[in-house]
Parts: structure tokens; C-alpha cells; sequence
RNA sequence: GAGCCUGUAGCUCAGUCGGUAGAGCAACGGACUUUUAAUCCGUAGGCCAUGGGUUCGAGUCCCAUCAGGCUCACCA
């Protein structure tokens, strides 16, 4: 046991010996401390003579000499509220038979004066069992010390939970990433903007909702639970039911189940959920990270651009609706609408080479040192295309009509069936929404299926190969479009989030000790 | 999976050329009834990530391991 625990629980018996439960209990009708400071406005200096004189603000004179103020209206008392508070001891100051303490909830912070000859012995023998992390509840008085600094006046103190453990560092809170991450608790409670990084998660999320169940689509729930990986490219994760001895794997994507749903007549349809991919963990990769899906029936890519674009629009809104927002040292304009242009576009721009001309895109590719014997020009014109421009996408920008050939699960246009009806919204040269015309030709899918798996034996083809999917689209789907966004990359640009483990609150870790 | 970087007190960090382990905050004791990163006086707190090696002597140099970060690879 350190130092500090010690300490710790020799004020926990104290507080006991005192007659209060260090664990507290219920404790009713406190007033969020954001809402205490916009009472600042009931607080009154009450002259000897009965005048009633309005307090300056502060906030709205931040320069105003309080103390001078304060002597200038001569004898006198400063009158206020009767409030009750709640929350964690995070800073603490004594002066003599007085001490000065900030508690904080999670709608602020705000300072308590308690002063032996105000509270009493009782009341003053519990504020000298308080540490750095306690929780308390105060009754006082709600008003300004001489310094004008708004203030709760302590009449009685109750104790709410003691702290045993010590906390990080007061002003710096924790800085090492390992344990931001590990101890997300002490992070939240103790690091600068953890707290409102994670409400304005919450509040972007609660938005995706509300857009979309406004416009009519209607959230379901898939299994996470696949026997086959399908809708994605990655590698599953592998687990096992044992009453059924089955192997089973986490879901990589939401996509085939939603639109089995489109088949059976759900017309706008989304899951917002946890997706598995067991690959490399980076600042933009999480093993578990958090999908929407999104299908439109009778719809195409094109109506899936305009709800991208709603889906975050409304998502700043409910934040700060801010759409300049700062992204490390440089500013993201979100004002829709976002710039559109068709991947050969972009191509010629970055790259100053047509994209039609096969020959041109060969030889560019052989001058940066890619392999392009025996590969299909698509291939070859994407490479060059991720090398070259993706990077260069700071956006937001929607890259729209993708080489067919690199995209075959997607519909085709059918004033050119070389290009793919296809789009996906960059920014700042980060993947973040993904969206297609879909496929609704069972036979063309089965094909295309069978071309994708043809690197595999035919054992592990046939195993991969989502044969019921295939029988739900021979008994029709209608036309859709559909929209996969990545939900823990939009809120990292939306929250100045340089990591994905910044915007997860457990990101995964390798478990402590394990030497 | 590869390369580079980091790991020292509860927290944030110094530690020079290899020569007895340092600071601020936090803690403990004391002074102070309007402080606000309060101040002042005093005290205590260390498996220098772990394990080896070199050396008269290692926080410091070398090797391995563990954990984390970044870059790359992987990744509709």
C-alpha cells in the first residue's frame, strides 16, 4: 500500500468515526453546476441602507477590478440563492480556518468556501477528511467572494464517496497515452475536453438517428454472429458455439443482412453497429469499430451523397454547429455542399495524365516503380490513383464513378458500363463514407462472387460463398442505393481526434502484465 | 509482421562524459478567515519496465523480453 492510500484510509475511519457513511447514498434535488452558474444572475449586493444593487458580469467585463468594486458599495451584504451541489473534489486550497474547494460534475466546476465558524466543528472536523478525488454534496449559499469569484458558500457538507486511490496530477491529468487509454476513468475524469470528446461521440451518434429515422428508414438489428464473412474483404475473427459444435466468426460488415431486408420489403433500412476485422491496429484501424450501413430502396448513389451529407451536417449541429473545424494545425470546411468529382477527373488533376489512356497510366506507373506485368489497366490506373491522389483528397470531397473493374459488386452506369456507380467521401485523405448503386442481378452476383473468391480452393469457395444471400435476390431486390460510413473516423475529424483510439473509450489493448 | 522512438516517486517530467537518485504537483506535520496552479516553513516517498551482459562502478553502454507511441505493411 503506498503512502497515499494509507492516508487515504486513515480519513475513511475518520469520516466514519465522525458518524458519515464514506460510501454516501441517495442524495436528491442538486442542481447541475452549469445550471448554478446561470443563476448568477439572483445574486445582489444589499446596501446598510436597504438599496438593492445588481452584481457586474464578470464574464461580460472581464477586466472589472471586483475588489475595487466590491469596497465601493460601502458596507453591505451580497444575498443569493439557497443551492445544493454535487460532485468531485478537484482542487483544494486552506487558508487558515478556511478552505477553498472546487468540485466539478459533468456540467463544470464550481468553487466552495468553507469556513470553520460558518459550517461548525462537525461540519469542519469532515472538510479535513477531504482529498483531491472525494465526492461531496454542499447546501450553501450562492454568491461572489471579494475576488468576485462565483462561489457556493458552504453552510453544510455531505459526504459522498471517498477516493482511496490518489489522483493524477491536477492541472496536467494524465499524459501518457497507455493510460489514458488503460484507465479511461482517470482520463475522463482528470484530462482537459476527455469528457466532452466523449458526450460529443454520443451526441453524434444520437444525431445519425434522428436524421435517418426522420427520413423514414428504420433501424435494425443484425446478427454479430456470422457462419460465414461476408459484405467486406477483411479477416474475421473465429469463434465457436458449442452446443451446436459450429464455427462461427464476428461480423466484418452489416451489408448482406440489410439487404436480405430490402428483399423482404423493409424500403430504407440501417444498422449502426460494432463490426469485427481481425487485421492491423493503426491510428485509423481498430480491431471492433463502429458502422452504419444504410440502404435506400429505389434509390441509387446519387441519393446516398445527399444523405451523406445531411447525416453530417446534422451531426455538427448537435454538436456546436461549427462547420470550420480546426484538424490539427489546419481547418476543415464542412459547409455543404461537398465538392463532387468523378475519379478520372481527379485523376487527370493529380496526376496530369488522361485517364482513358491506358498506355499513358502504364508507363506513369512504371516511372514510380510499380509492377504492372500481367495486371488488368484498372488495377494498375487504382494503384496509381492511391499513390498519387488519395492523399491529396483534404476535401470533404465526394470521388464519384470508380473504374468497374475494381468494384464489381456494384452497378454499372448504364450509359457506360466501364464505370461504377460508386462513391466515396474523403477527407483529409481519409476513407470515411463508402457507397454504391447496389447489385440486384442474382446471377451477375453469383458470378462476380465466385471471380472475387477464385484465389481460394474451391473447399474454401464454396464456404465463403453466401448461398442463402444469393437465393434472397432471385426473389427480387428492388433497386438501392447503399451507404457504409465509418463512424469512428467522422467523429475523430469532427472532435480534432488525430486517433481512433481517442474516440473509442476501450480501445483494444494488450492486457497488463502479460510478461 | 518490419523500422524508429518511449518506459525514472501516486501524476507530470529532468537526469550532462558511466561515479551516492532530482524538481513541480500530490502526500504527511505546522502557520494563515476571501483563496483560485494560493503562499510560507518542515518531513517522508525510488525493483530507474523486466532479465541478462560489459565495467572497479550502469538510470546512463550492449543484448533479449514486456508494454505503449509513430511510420510502413495488412485492411471494399
Amino acid at each position: 500500500m503506498t503512502d497515499h492510500e494509507a492516508a487515504r484510509r486513515e480519513k475513511l475511519r475518520k469520516i466514519t468515526e465522525l458518524g458519515h457513511d464514506p460510501w454516501g447514498g441517495r442524495f436528491d434535488d442538486r442542481s447541475l453546476i452549469g445550471q448554478l452558474r446561470a443563476r448568477r444572475g439572483e445574486i445582489r449586493f444589499v446596501k446598510e441602507s436597504g438599496q438593492t444593487v445588481e452584481i457586474p458580469d464578470r464574464d461580460a467585463q472581464p477586466d472589472l477590478d471586483f475588489r475595487g468594486w466590491l469596497q465601493d458599495q460601502g458596507k453591505g451584504e451580497m444575498t443569493g440563492p439557497k443551492v445544493r451541489a454535487a460532485g468531485r473534489i478537484v482542487l483544494s486550497r486552506d487558508a487558515g480556518k478556511l478552505r477553498f474547494i472546487n468540485i466539478q460534475d459533468w456540467t463544470g466546476n464550481i468553487q466552495l468556501m468553507v469556513g470553520k465558524a460558518q459550517v461548525g466543528d462537525e461540519s469542519w472536523a469532515l472538510a479535513e477528511c477531504f482529498d483531491l478525488g472525494d465526492f461531496i454534496g454542499v447546501d450553501g449559499k450562492l454568491a461572489y467572494t471579494k475576488t468576485g469569484e462565483l462561489t457556493i458558500f458552504a453552510e453544510k457538507l455531505h459526504f459522498l464517496t471517498k477516493s482511496i486511490a490518489p489522483p493524477p496530477d491536477k492541472h496536467a491529468g494524465l499524459a501518457d497515452p497507455e493510460l489514458r487509454q488503460r484507465m479511461r476513468y482517470l482520463d475522463l475524469a482528470y484530462s482537459d475536453g476527455a469528457l466532452d470528446r466523449f458526450r460529443n461521440r454520443t451526441k453524434v451518434i444520437q444525431s445519425v438517428r434522428d436524421t435517418l429515422n426522420k427520413q423514414g428508414f428504420c433501424e435494425i438489428e443484425g446478427p454479430t454472429l456470422h457462419a460465414i464473412a461476408g459484405g467486406a474483404a477483411a479477416r474475421p475473427f473465429k469463434t465457436h458455439h458449442n452446443t451446436l459444435d459450429m464455427p462461427l466468426v464476428l461480423r466484418i460488415a452489416l451489408e448482406l443482412h440489410l439487404k436480405r431486408l430490402l428483399v423482404g420489403g423493409m424500403e430504407r433500412v440501417y444498422e449502426l453497429g460494432r463490426v469485427y476485422r481481425n487485421e492491423g491496429i493503426s491510428p485509423r484501424h481498430n480491431p471492433e469499430f463502429t458502422m452504419l450501413e444504410v440502404y435506400q430502396a429505389f434509390g441509387d448513389y446519387g441519393s446516398m451523397m445527399d444523405l451523406t451529407e445531411a447525416i453530417i451536417a446534422d451531426a455538427i449541429n448537435a454538436i456546436d454547429g461549427n462547420f470550420k473545424r480546426s484538424w490539427s494545425d489546419t481547418v476543415i470546411d464542412f459547409t455543404p455542399p461537398f465538392d463532387r468529382k468523378t475519379y478520372d477527373e481527379l485523376f487527370a488533376e493529380q496526376t496530369g495524365v488522361d485517364a482513358t489512356d491506358q498506355a499513358a497510366i502504364k508507363a506513369l506507373a512504371d516511372k514510380i516503380g510499380f509492377e504492372t506485368a500481367g495486371k488488368h489497366p484498372d488495377v494498375i490506373k487504382s494503384e496509381v490513383f492511391e499513390e498519387k491522389v488519395e492523399d491529396a483528397l483534404v476535401g470533404p470531397i465526394f470521388v464519384t464513378d470508380y473504374p468497374a473493374s475494381i468494384c464489381p459488386l456494384t452497378k454499372r452506369k448504364r450509359s457506360n458500363p466501364a464505370v461504377a456507380e460508386r462513391f466515396e467521401l474523403f477527407i483529409q485523405g481519409m476513407e470515411v463514407a463508402n457507397a454504391y448503386t447496389e447489385l440486384n442481378d442474382p446471377d451477375l452476383q453469383e458470378k462476380l462472387f465466385k471471380t472475387q473468391l477464385a484465389g481460394l480452393s474451391e473447399e474454401e469457395s464454396m464456404a465463403k460463398m453466401d448461398h442463402d444471400f444469393i437465393r434472397a435476390l432471385k426473389h427480387g431486390m428492388p433497386p438501392a442505393g447503399g451507404l457504409g460510413i465509418g463512424i469512428d473516423r467522422l467523429i475523430m475529424l469532427l472532435t480534432d481526434s488525430p486517433s481512433i483510439r481517442d474516440v473509442i473509450l476501450f480501445p483494444l489493448l494488450r492486457p497488463e502484465g502479460s510478461s
